[in-house]
DNA sequence: AATGAATGAGCATTCATTCAT
DNA sequence: GATGAATGAATGCTCATTCAT
């Protein structure tokens, strides 16, 4: 179970700082997109967010909190939009693809957060940290979840290690879409993308009769 | 051909300036790796660097020139090394192996280097980004080369689409080796995941009579 | 006679701006005592307290209306004691002695008040801080009347310049036990500390025959 | 012996860093008196002393330094001052008389200064208030010398304790020129002052024959 | 009367950059 | 060419005070 690192606030109202975070946050992520983290000032986020520097000081203790915010709020919009997502229905082999495709999708959809919190995240203190990468790991054991459930069902064929590595490699090639499109963008729409990425990732392990 | 971004200098010596300079991005380096550009004065890379700050802006024109340097140093490194190791013997597909092989290994020898222009890349301007990305084609480039000599010796099977990502996906694995240091070498030694990596890459795509 | 200054409320009841200022005041002295005036915050001293900071600000007008309250409160409470224990027995120049040592008695049992008394005074605007001074005046006096009386009966001999002095310096030797306890308290006791002085103050004025 | 707490400085010709401290506690000096040092800026303090915040903190570490360096540096005056009015002729009754009278004088012609002194200490963090007690210490000791010897030469009748409460004695009478000034300037002139506290802490002592 | 969220002027401190020596 | 003292705009953060509820 996912613990959150405890953000201070002033402010008592339970339903307000959910508000007045959620506001801060979606600022916070424009600005950071535009001019990343260190670039962006206290006072840039609160009036961004439609309040002053001493309102926002209600609501967290220091500038990291919002980095961490951020970071948390990404994590847990992707992977409560993936859960949303995942398939009942199905081979297990069918499923993962499913996965998979609803996370690059989930991914290009959210492309200026996740790149966002992908290039930030080693800004944030080692506490705050240790939070987030906790999440990442999570989504890791889904994915690789996932794969294990084709390997007993057959439909995949490798050892424990190597659906280790392949979750991981899975969840960096969603990555690499938002930190490669520069590149990857001109070479491949979403789909072809991930049409082909699916077929690098699993037709070997597939075990032909 | 890649022309390098010009990096002002008020000292003529142009053997003079390699020298200062290379002091400042080792000074650099190590900084950026304890604390990270934006936590990094330029001060401490003088004092780190060996002369005074006064020196420092002789040879540069502003901070951002370092973090220029220091990234541009790096990938000239890592793409150096690699190419002395390239092999000119075996078949092709043994050949890209090999590159891969050794590509990760200079990256694991040079983890935080990678580590830093990894994290770092994104904080520069427009124009340097732009000749940073440039070089990362370059090796982009050279490991598509390798894969499309498989493919016309018949060795893989695949179109050009699938060679482009599949040399995307090398190099982000390589880069992945430092990124995701945190979770992946806690499950790997670098022989292993080198191992893994390149079976996942490659075992499907070999066309077995 | 004494006017206190007039501290602005928004409330009526009288009484209950007694029972609230009383509230006030304890709490901020504990936290004078503690961080001085300057660096103790309203927002800490309401909460002491035990009301809001909006409540607070019902009682009072400014921050330094609440270092008044508090200076006057400290050294109402003072000369409330001390009068309350003025001998009417014995001679003139035991009820000077008297005096002295129940002051310095006082003084030592309120030594965290007083300490703060004494070093936060001068942060009063000129205002309040006349009122204040003029509390320590009548304290003067009232220990100048005890020593004229014995001078008047000849148990004291000296002229009245003297006298002022004197009173004075019995004053300042009982708030040198506050704020000079970080020394004197090692090398006396209180009551080795009041003999002394008492003999250092007076005996060479007596009149011996 | 009395080492001086060290005050961080980026500067490292020792001699401007002299220079600069002394323009630095000039200005302060003048501005704690106007306001005391908690309304006091950093800014205003640089202005006053010539230069910038910026240089002004190429002297210090924080603001609190400042502080120190100021009561530091009165501390070192008035002890230097001192030392160098001590008398060596005349018995030991008329040196000491003689020291209690320059003492006074030399608290009169610094009254501002001793003042600041005086009412900001207590804001000095425990390190650097270690430091300033240590000086008023060394004060204390100095005066309780002169004592001793007239008590050894039999010009002083009393024991170790009572001279060192009358050391205590005359330092605190020497600051309350300043700390009373608002009551104690109206009644006597500095030189009435003197006499006669110096008449009131010595003649009991004496040992008439 | 009581509350506490909102405000924003104000503050200490940092740091990239310049320039006289 | 090298030095390092000087600069001041910029920044994170605080806190006395207000006012709508």
């Amino acid at each position: 179970m996912l613990n959150n690192k405890k953000v201070p606030s002033m402010v008592k109202d339970q339903q307000l700082i959910k508000v007045r975070r959620a506001q801060m946050i979606k600022g916070a992520v424009k600005l950071f997109i535009e001019k990343g983290f260190h670039r962006t000032t206290t006072r840039e986020i609160a009036k961004e967010a439609g309040f002053s520097i001493g309102t926002l000081y209600e609501y967290i203790g220091s500038k990291e909190d919002i980095l961490y915010l951020v970071c948390d709020d990404i994590y847990m919009e992707v992977s409560k939009r993936l859960k949303k997502q995942l398939s009942e229905n199905g081979t297990h082999l069918e499923r993962l693809k499913q996965a998979i495709t609803s996370y690059f999708h989930i991914i290009d959809d959210m492309s200026d957060e996740v790149l966002v919190m992908y290039q930030e995240t080693k800004s944030l203190q080692k506490d705050a940290l240790k939070y987030v990468l906790e999440k990442e790991k999570e989504m890791v054991e889904m994915m690789q979840n996932l794969i294990q459930q084709c390997i007993q069902s057959g439909e995949l064929t490798m050892n424990e290690q190597e659906s280790k590595l392949l979750a991981h490699n899975i969840l960096v090639q969603g990555q690499m879409w938002t930190f490669r499109r520069w590149s990857i963008r001109k070479l491949f729409t979403l789909d072809e993308y991930i049409s082909i990425q699916i077929k690098q990732l699993l037709y070997n392990h597939t075990s032909t009769i």
